[in-house]
DNA sequence: CTTGAAACG
DNA sequence: CGTTGCAAG
């Protein structure tokens, strides 16, 4: 039994895990004894220049959506009530959806994109409760569109864009496959924003500085917290995106969107901001929060909600 | 996702599988509406010839050892308390099996066997009060002897041999296998048989006659009742064991060992008699009682107990 | 239907 | 640690 519980090997090979070295530390007793918590504030309805939010999106990284249904993720959707909700990491064959997500009246256009070699891998989807003027799959370029990891709506006053970015892997095994992908991801996005502005949303599979995890100084060769994958969001603002939630909080740490499952990570909240909403330029002025809904439940990713005024 | 629940892949490649085609019959409405089940009447504890038991040997086919260990089946070991514990199906490498079974104070003789090439497949365990004059692994056959199927215990008056006979497999793919099984493990018995009288025990992976399977009729061409392995059993009889269940209760029916997880057989009584206790002839005089402990849960086969002065 | 392992995260 | 499809029964 090659990775048997009494073999250690989740120890072993955790240095390579997004967030384990941290989790580690906590064994060593090297943090405070209450986890620092970032507590979400109240939502903020209206942008800086008086503009009041008619938009509401959330985007949250399932991890598995029959078991995220299982587990009552559906309930915290009806409660929160996005207009738009995109889901990321679903897993799941279209025909092999539940009943529970596929009959649900509140958003009666529903999209969906899953791998088409691996099954019950990758796989993104969008439900909207208005339809959208139209639907594309992919970024347009074949190497990257067989995993079921963006969907593009178009909506009148702007693209939403929701992503699920291919993770480098432990051992780093496919950061060279990252970044090309982000390199092309980047000129999608572009291109998109000439026509029109963008929001794009999702689990980048990248905690951009310092401040958006918690053991920056044990992750930096792993996946998720290299040079290469910062740069490439570093490239994603210079190219003129906006990190909605750091723009609106720059100072704001222990904020995470991810806990790996493993040594209570979530409990001591050693986490990784990975879930975002970028915005493009012309977007930012009817900002009105970025939120991170760190109490639902029901997957290693919380979800984020968008407020706008479009 | 080729085997979805909406397929109906399950009910499509029934025929294929245990006990299936028998519990498919009742959805079509041709059972009574409550299932004929076997009531276990009480353990008699003298033989015919007037000797008192002082052998009490369980075989348990646990599915899953670690499983099985979560389901409480130590807790109904504890309850039965035999002198000889034989599980077969254990799905552990030996390193990797539960506290809860290792430290057992009761049994201090234990042994195990696993498969050498897949991990999680077959093995079998003989758990022990006292220690047996000697302890032998497989049948002394290099190609049946890497699958973890057999274990044999010297004690002073007999041999006790447990077994965990080859599946035929879905579309008989293993019968051609199973049949050579066959051959050599009878053979293997009969040398050992010239030595000292012996107990077998274990899922044999056979229901002998009609009797011994709710479902005769649907399953001739399935693993475990085909003219093959039944064949293979009689075999056996002709070598000089005897079934002792069947001997001490000739025409009882509806008493099985095995139901498939599926379409609720175990509710309905849609089972297989697979696990036995077989006997030298010079056994025979002292057997005492053949126990079939249908009420114990914790696996898709239910323990047998014998009872045997030695 | 259920087990355990494998791949992936 | 936990999800999925997989092989096996």
């Amino acid at each position: 039994m090659k990775r048997g519980k009494k073999e250690g090997a989740e120890a072993a090979d955790g240095d390579q895990d997004n967030g384990t070295a941290a989790a580690k530390k906590g064994k060593k007793g090297k943090e405070p004894e209450a986890p620092i918590m970032y507590e979400d504030p109240p939502d903020i309805m209206t942008s800086k220049d008086g503009q009041a939010a008619n938009m509401k999106i959330t985007s949250w990284n399932v991890d598995g959506l029959r078991a995220w249904v299982k587990k009552k993720g559906l309930d915290w959707v009806r409660e929160e009530a996005p207009d738009v909700l995109c889901l990321q990491e679903t897993k799941c064959a279209e025909k092999a959806l539940p009943a529970e997500i596929t009959s649900m009246e509140e958003y009666p256009h529903k999209y969906w994109a899953g791998s088409e070699e691996k099954e019950g891998y990758s796989g993104v989807a969008m439900l909207c409760k208005t339809e959208p003027v139209n639907i594309t799959y992919g970024i347009g370029k074949e190497e990257h569109d067989k995993e079921g990891r963006v969907i593009t709506a178009e909506f009148p006053a702007f693209f939403l864009v929701t992503a699920y970015v291919p993770n480098a892997g432990r051992g780093l095994v496919r950061l060279d496959y990252r970044k090309t992908w982000d390199v092309d991801f980047r000129a999608y996005l572009s291109e998109l924003d000439k026509r029109k502005p963008l929001v794009l949303c999702g689990d980048l599979n990248v905690a951009h500085e310092e401040i958006d995890l918690k053991n920056s100084k044990g992750n930096k060769k792993n996946a998720g917290f290299t040079a290469e994958e910062r740069e490439g969001f570093s490239q994603l603002l210079a190219a003129g995106f906006t990190d909605s939630f750091r723009h609106l909080y720059p100072e704001q740490a222990n904020a995470y969107t991810f806990w790996t499952y493993m040594m209570n990570a979530r409990a001591k909240n050693v986490g990784w901001r990975l879930d975002y909403f970028l915005l493009s330029a012309g977007l930012v002025p009817g900002l009105c929060d970025s939120k991170i809904r760190n109490k639902a439940l029901g997957s290693d990713h919380c979800p984020v909600t968008l407020h706008i005024a479009v």
